[in-house]
DNA sequence: TATAAAATGAGAATTATTATTATTTTTGTA
DNA sequence: TACAAAAATAATAATAATTCTCATTTTATA
């Protein structure tokens, strides 16, 4: 993987975003900076920074993939009235891995954990 | 929902599926017994099963949705090398949703566990 | 049996993502 | 520093999965 400023200017705004975000999101932040970068080399970087686990891709929240800097084990909520996704701790789900691997005999090369409902904010709006 | 023969086919040929189809899969198994059904009746039913949960959509496996007859709670297994699905007890979790409502104070409505890597079968003929 | 609601088949449309390609940038080496 | 090979880019075409539209048919009910 050569350097390339784009993939540097993608990386550093998925990193100062705060929530987790779309292709296209990013897409529509990364064109105020960088008006000329395509749409491909934005899926292209994502990917590949994916692959090398320097962040990583979620899955299974909504139609799209979202992208999150924050590669410690962690697993996600999306909330279905505000659209919103939070991180949940892994304490859930504790030696998740190693229990699954053991339980199957499978070799875990990747996982997740998605949950959707509705997000103490929306559920304080519904009283 | 009214009755209808093809969902009730559509429902028959996904539970005397072993495996966990995609829509694409059941199309083309459909398509022997029910030569003229559409592919958009076919994903029309499969969600309305979903949503009054009489089956489960498992997504993020891979690019396709699969579907699932089996509505008791357990996880999804996707290997990568030979593309087949597996169970996964939901043993490896307990007291998930519990625990991350309580941890959260989301609600939560949908959750599902996906794991991806090399299958028993697979890792054999490495060897 | 008439009527309203629901479902269908066919195919167009949409959405997210990947592939193609000519050009540009990066990098290791002469 | 210049140069060639590898990698990356922008622009856009292509693809894949799924949903939408709509005229017709089926189902439930009064």
């Amino acid at each position: 993987m050569n350097y390339s400023r784009q993939r540097e200017v993608i990386l550093n705004t998925l990193k100062s975003n705060v929530v987790h975000p779309t292709a296209e999101y990013l897409y529509s932040v990364l064109k105020e900076t960088e008006p000329n970068i395509s749409l491909a080399t934005l899926y292209r970087n994502l990917n590949q920074l994916a692959e090398n686990g320097i962040i990583k891709k979620i899955d299974g929240l909504d139609t799209s993939s979202h992208f999150d800097h924050n590669t410690h084990e962690h697993y996600h909520f999306i909330c279905e009235k505000c659209g919103r996704v939070f991180d949940v701790s892994s304490d859930i789900a504790p030696n998740l891995v190693k229990k699954t691997e053991d339980e199957t005999g499978f070799l875990i090369n990747k996982y997740d954990i998605v949950f959707s409902g509705t997000c103490k904010d929306c559920l304080k709006n519904l009283e």
